[in-house]
DNA sequence: TCTGGGGTCCTAGGACCC
DNA sequence: TCTGGGGTCCTAGGACCC
């Protein structure tokens, strides 16, 4: 019962492209929040030896030399292609599961397995034509052989035009392929675990494939185990179609320069607070507790160092953004010390549970709870139709001193009619 | 000057109870 | 008073993912 993985090529890098194709060809970067470091690269950019999480400040000289282009992050754009890309695979199978921004698994189980190659092309193409997105698909019985065989594909190691179907491989050309990849590129296994492995001389994913479960289990867990009965065709990880509700809710960002006062903190916790408080109300859920946190910079070894953190719990669970910025700034009072140079900070919504299943008897005061409600709508409303951040609470600013850089972003070519893109 | 942000799951260990 | 085992629930921390 086959499953397919399809995966965009340089996801960031490749929604920038589409909208400026004089850069295809040559090297491009989009950099993190803040302009921190390098978090998706085009191949002439992975040629050139720039290397994922590389602080883009020690890249800038070798950039200059190459004429590598850098982006500034651009959420909403790449969330609007992602959107764009799913729908489509969606036309392309029964049953879909969305696993990440770029990545959507396939339930291939009505196609011949004979086409399923010809099927994996016809995915491609549609996507580069519709829209303009180069992706790669990986084909196999498991979650895990497909996240393996997109890999491959990607890689160019079997397979021809982008797409790997594991179906075409007999035996011993797979355990011959399985031997020449280091067990690090298997979906699941990581630094550590991969460092335990190596003890165990297990080096290739054909020595995972092969080793003794038992071991794997006591050595591991179960996780591990399920990873290599999935590596040997036995699917264990089920398609997830529906996504779960979220656990937690995390907003939080370094700062563009390092800020000392409490009231500079304040308004970022604020401001931090209410960007999390909206997407609990679009999750439909309530928190019952927020956590928050302030960091120093780890990175100045030699500068005074401190972390802070605490849990405030709400007195009912809540969606209500002034409440929980007042929780959020009497946990912050809590854990604020004056003297350090902070770099970070962050909020948690957690205890989220839908707001449906909240007993009524909860909400005791029946009439403020319809005004917050009331409140919070107007809010999202003015805010959506807006734009972001169109009517904020005071304790969030609007001198943001402590705000990220993002010096280099593209327009907003898809969600704003300002920002259309302009064909000269 | 400058080093991302947002998630999930599992496990171990402590608290508490019988 | 001490001793013991077993069960549940919760939390913190680790590991992983994109």
């Amino acid at each position: 019962m086959p499953f397919a993985l399809i995966d965009c090529n340089n996801f960031y890098v490749s929604c920038e492209r589409v909208f400026q194709p004089k850069l295809n060809g040559k090297p491009v970067v989009v950099l993190s929040n803040n302009d921190g470091c390098i978090i998706s690269r085009s191949n002439e950019a992975k040629a050139l030896g720039v290397r994922m999480c590389a602080p883009w400040f020690k890249m800038e000289k070798l950039a200059k030399q190459n004429g590598i282009v850098a982006f500034s992050s651009n959420y909403t754009l790449y969330d609007d292609m992602s959107k764009r890309f799913m729908s489509i695979l969606s036309t392309f199978a029964p049953r879909q599961e969305i696993y990440s921004i770029d990545e959507s698994f396939l339930d291939l189980e009505v196609i011949e397995p004979h086409s399923l190659v010809a099927y994996g092309q016809k995915i491609r193409k549609t996507v580069l034509r519709s829209l303009g997105l180069p992706v790669c698909v990986g084909i196999a019985d498991t979650k895990t052989l497909a996240k393996l065989a997109n890999y491959c594909a990607k890689m160019e190691l079997v397979g021809e035009d982008g797409v790997c179907d594991f179906g075409q491989l007999n035996d011993a050309e797979r355990s011959a392929l399985f031997a020449s990849i280091s067990v690090r590129e298997v979906w699941g296994v990581g630094r550590r675990i991969s460092e335990g492995l190596l003890a165990m001389r297990i080096k290739t994913i054909e020595d995972l494939r092969t080793a003794n479960l038992k071991r794997i289990r006591s050595q591991f867990s179960i996780v591990l185990e399920r990873t290599v009965q999935e590596l040997n065709g036995i699917s264990c990880i089920q398609m997830e179609e529906v996504a779960k509700p979220r656990q937690q809710i995390i907003v939080s960002r370094s700062f563009g320069t390092m800020i000392t006062g409490l009231d500079d903190l304040s308004e970022s916790i604020a401001y931090f607070t209410s960007r999390a408080a909206e997407k609990l109300r679009q999750d439909g859920s309530v928190a019952a507790s927020i956590s928050v946190y302030i960091y120093t910079n780890a990175f100045k070894e030699d500068a005074p160092q401190y972390t802070g953190s605490t849990i405030v719990q709400l007195n009912q669970p809540s969606d209500d953004t002034m409440e929980l910025v007042d929780a959020a700034i009497k946990g912050l009072k809590e854990i604020y010390r004056s003297g350090f140079h902070y770099k970070k900070s962050g909020v948690v919504l957690m205890g989220l549970q839908s707001k449906g299943s909240i007993q009524a008897t909860l909400f005791d005061d029946i009439d403020k709870q319809t005004k917050s409600d009331n409140m919070m709508r107007t809010l999202d409303a003015i805010n959506q139709k807006m734009g972001k951040g169109s009517v904020t609470l005071a304790a969030a600013g609007l001198k943001h001193r402590w705000a990220m850089r993002n010096e280099r972003q593209s327009p907003n070519y898809t969600t704003d009619w300002s920002e259309l893109l302009i064909v000269e």
